[in-house]
DNA sequence: TGTACATCAGTGAACGCGCGTTCACTGATGTAC
DNA sequence: TGTACATCAGTGAACGCGCGTTCACTGATGTAC
């Protein structure tokens, strides 16, 4: 039966939502597409009305869940670059790698993408730039700031990997990646 | 039919290696285990009379290919600890990261081990602090060397998450962050 | 050393299951008059 | 504003497919005598 506009959007929106924290939660491989529906209050055959595929949906939804991730980071301060400080404290927290579902799908989803399709790519470089020129705007004017903003990222990245993939067998350990690397990027961050 | 001990014990090396190899390339969850026979050069209901489930030759095929790549890093100076520079040069190349197949484990495989069981993470931990502290045995003696070999590993990991990750999008992007990467710790490795 | 037989690595058909996607259909919405 | 009808978001059965695992069977190996 058809719904208003209103409606469907609001519907397409939920399919997002969903998606979006199932597929940083398990994987986008992970999850299928009768899952999210439901949990997005629909039936399966409902998703192919917003999105051509599951790859579709996967790339909108990275996009969507950064996005608003990132303008939350963002808004605070209301215009001001955040801090480098402020990244760390809400990126490399044990809260949000125990709950994926709630982090930022840069570093929930990283080492899937490769194995994903083209649109899956596309999204994810966009909010990676997206995330490096943030954290280059937070640090002080040394030489090679960029190269310093890319290995910030890609420290955090792989200490949400590493703490997430040694949970299961060592906590400790687990909390030690996250503090160690947010002690040491804390250090980088400041004037040298 | 049976076959000699030392046929098993090459049948069993065998699915290992085609287990690792396939595993990094394509993700634990990217591939069956009929494809991983036949690599082999067997059939599925061989892999059974090896290992228990595909989650145990998982956590094995990690361990060996680990055990073995770690082995060939640390013989070539037989005995000496490899230098930082090694590592770097050895770990942060765009032919590891086109071939996944060939690279480290701990590389290939980080984001979708917190999503296997436990006897998959338990062989990542045991992998992660032995190259954690090969890392911290070629660190000059500085304060906060352990945490600094954390981030150097979890910046390893990202960058070839990354890199990975945005390669089909953009190969200039995707070099530029294994250049970067590379380039900053390996400043951080030398004394400061 | 020669023979009889138990062992067991490997085979391949079969299992139940969940996957992504398609499609004929429904019926309220939105629109043309 | 009231009516007739085209649109289309959502439904749910059905599709073919590949998955991990099981199991009765095979037949050369390894062993006991």
């Amino acid at each position: 039966m058809r719904v208003t506009k209103e409606q469907a959007a609001q519907n397409r929106q939920a399919l997002l939502d969903a998606a979006a924290r199932l597929f940083k939660e398990r994987g986008i491989d992970g999850v299928g597409v009768a899952e999210i529906c439901a949990a997005a209050g629909l039936t399966h055959g409902a998703l192919y009305k917003h999105f051509a595929d599951k790859q579709e949906l996967a790339a909108c939804a990275l996009a969507d869940s950064f996005g608003r991730g990132f303008d939350r980071l963002a808004r605070p301060k209301a215009g001001a670059p955040a801090s480098h400080e402020d990244l760390l404290a809400r990126y490399l927290t044990p809260a949000k790698r125990d709950n994926l579902a709630d982090a930022c799908p840069l570093l929930a989803s990283a080492c899937e993408i490769g194995r994903q399709g083209e649109a899956v790519s596309r999204s994810y470089a966009e909010s990676f730039v997206t995330l490096r020129d943030a954290v280059l705007a937070g640090l002080p004017d040394t030489p090679q700031r960029e190269a310093l903003a890319t290995t910030i990222v890609a420290a955090l990245t792989g200490a949400m990997a590493i703490s997430s993939g040694v949970l299961k067998t060592d906590r400790e350990l687990a909390d030690d990646v996250l503090e160690s690397v947010a002690t040491v990027l804390r250090g980088l961050g400041a004037a040298r």
